[in-house]
DNA sequence: GTGGTCTAGACCACT
DNA sequence: GTGGTCTAGACCACG
């Protein structure tokens, strides 16, 4: 289990984190029930704060993604329980609109966008397969 | 041409605006050397500080939507002029993914995913006349 | 407006500003759309660190009962917007079942216990009436 | 006796125990003289740290719910001897004044959360059976 | 060992 | 001015 984050990105290192965690779920290379490194263990390894990585868990523990047993760390989580949040779904429908938008903008074309969409979706079914 | 700036969204005011200047021109709302409303018209219209609608107009304009001629005004640019930036595209592919990992956590579907996709392209072609 | 945060408490310090907050919204006192004091202010005015004051915000923003508008500071939100949270719901139902044990183990009684309750819910509704 | 301990929770193991332990003889599951597992069975039961069982029981005996009597075992206490700390009581009440507003912001009604208390009391009440 | 809280102080983006 | 992020370093509760 391997982080790339860099701080040099506009993006926040804790978000990086979250952004990460989510991935490699989705992909099946964390499994449910699987152990993350602690946060001093990461924090350590990608040479930022603990406190930077702590807040990156919470976050992923609030969004269900994870969960962390006093003392003795934190687990990726065995039932995703969506709830369907509206506000949620807006917004990820805007997000979406936009990146539609920009990418018109760089001269990305409809399939080409359509292509990435069909990348990811099959590097997230490919993995998860309950082999 | 109206305005839907809300403060209280995460997204930055002109940011908003950029997006929104970006949306009307794909839509075809905004036409090539259409006019702009200046700084300080939009600024009243929307009920926002001047510099917010400056900085935007600034990076539209750094981004080539839109040029700005002294004494004249602001327009619509005429020519695109898509540079291809590697950068740029790869930013997008990972926004992209983002939005999809993301949906997939919110409950929302692949099938639900293409669809808003498509839905937001064919506002992009219907009105975009210049076929 | 006045927070009244003891660190000899054992509940953290953010968690009481999340309350105190919490408690004068329901009571009236804080009314939708005010404004709250900015970080910096609340931090100086109880003496404690700003980032504690910054966390206790951000939870309060998540929860739904504020909302931050970037550079301008943080407001009490209009609309409460419940989800009705099937695990938040259970969790105050082991809550209130426990604080009903512990109170028997300390000699209230019954009827005790139900006018505290009610004493509350005065508090909370004679001055959230819409007068 | 069982015991229903689940580490996912945020509120610490020992505790757990305590809560039980404390509801158990509320409801007349446990009578006064009955004897509890010791601290090795209990923790091999609930598979758990021995120290964790033995916190929980040091508390208990502290709060005068069960005696420990060398050599023969952990029995639950014949007598409270509720001594009215006020300063628990304001603890409690405060902790109610938490619980109904955070249920009110869950969207839970007065009527609903008299009812949970009366369900609790009737649990209480009813299998008690010194009267 | 684990994560959670808090402080002090810095820098940045947004308005 | 506003809040958001990050660091460094400390202390504590839990298991």
């Amino acid at each position: 289990m391997y982080f790339n984050i860099d701080p040099k990105k506009n993006i926040p290192l804790y978000e990086q984190i979250i952004h990460q965690v989510k991935e490699m779920c989705a992909k099946g290379i964390l499994k449910p029930n699987e152990k993350l490194p602690s946060v001093r263990e990461l924090s350590s390894q990608i040479v930022i704060n603990p406190n930077t990585v702590s807040k990156a868990y919470q976050e992923l523990e609030r969004q269900g993604v994870i969960i962390t047993i006093r003392g003795r760390g934190t687990f990726i989580s065995e039932d995703f329980d969506q709830t369907y949040d509206p506000r949620l779904v807006e917004k990820l429908r805007q997000s979406l609109k936009q990146v539609i938008i920009d990418s018109h903008y760089a001269g990305i074309s409809r399939e080409e966008l359509i292509q990435w969409l069909e990348d990811v979706y099959n590097e997230i079914r490919g993995d998860t397969s309950e082999s």
